[in-house]
DNA sequence: CAAATATAATTGATATATCAATTAAAACAG
DNA sequence: CTGTTTTAATTGATATATCAATTATATTTG
């Protein structure tokens, strides 16, 4: 009876580790990536961060995007968007000037230095992905995916 | 045979997007998750960020654990450690002596609010879980481990 | 149209992340 | 035992995250 209870209870804590540790490893993995990523780029003498490259290859792909919307975008904060941007320009990488259709808002445009640095990066941000990824299976990402989303809606 | 040529090329497209879109998911859901969490707390009257709670319930657990193993464990910087200790003992969570044995290191010790303030956290922290996990069974938390262990051990 | 409201972005304050340099103490090697 | 190396932690500098308050402009409403 006693046994029985110490088995129970230790299940209770097995299980509980187990939930407990899933958050850990999403942000383990998570920290891991980027860490490694940015030290390839680094290593590779690129000189931009990897949230600084996220932020312009988002104006890239769409540069009438108004901040706000980069910052959702990127999971990023409106005021953090502002002081990456600030960044950007002051690396000469982007361009900025107030819209006249709504001066709230402003016209992004990346420079040529802009595009090389995109360009320049393409070939690490897919090595590191490949890497990363390297023996995993597309059902264990469509897998990953799924239950990610599942969390990401069970919180909003 | 144009035709074949498009659908081939929007696959690699929808592919690379699927592998793209893997780190911004796991990125989103860890993201999500604290501000869920720190949300949750904050309006539970209980001043304590989800860091400073992580690395006092890590003392907590073991308070011989030298700060740079503290820095391992929560997946933090040293130097974040030094700061984040810091701030517990102004907050008079924590008390923190030099060892005798070894002068470089430190004595850290909860003090009784500092006990309390795991003691009122405890069930925040099990109902943010429980719900960020909501519907989701144990065999899909399973592989998720697994595929982020596969992540994280291609990286190192 | 004028006043009220909403929106886009910035700014300030505080917390955390990261890297490099530094300090203090311990361990080691000759 | 002394000089060298290692280790534990701190500090400084810069980037990012988050929240609240503010500014400037646009939109809506009466």
């Amino acid at each position: 009876m006693i046994y029985q209870l110490y088995l129970y209870q230790q299940s209770i804590k097995i299980m509980e580790k187990l939930s407990d540790i899933i958050f850990y490893s999403i942000e383990k993995s998570i920290k891991s990536y980027r860490q490694f990523a940015q030290k390839n780029i680094s290593k590779a003498g690129i000189e931009i961060t990897i949230d600084q490259w996220l932020v312009l290859k988002t104006i890239e792909e769409d540069n009438s995007t108004p901040q706000k919307d980069i910052a959702s975008k990127t999971f990023k904060d409106v005021a953090s968007i502002t002081r990456i941007i600030e960044l950007l320009v002051q690396k000469g990488y982007l361009s900025r000037k107030s819209k006249s259709e709504d001066r709230r808002r402003f016209e992004l445009t990346l420079t040529d230095e802009g595009n090389d640095i995109i360009k320049k990066m393409q070939p690490y941000i897919q090595i590191n992905r490949a890497q990363a990824l390297k023996n995993i299976t597309d059902e264990e990402i469509k897998n990953l995916h799924s239950t990610l989303s599942k969390i990401i809606s069970n919180i909003n």
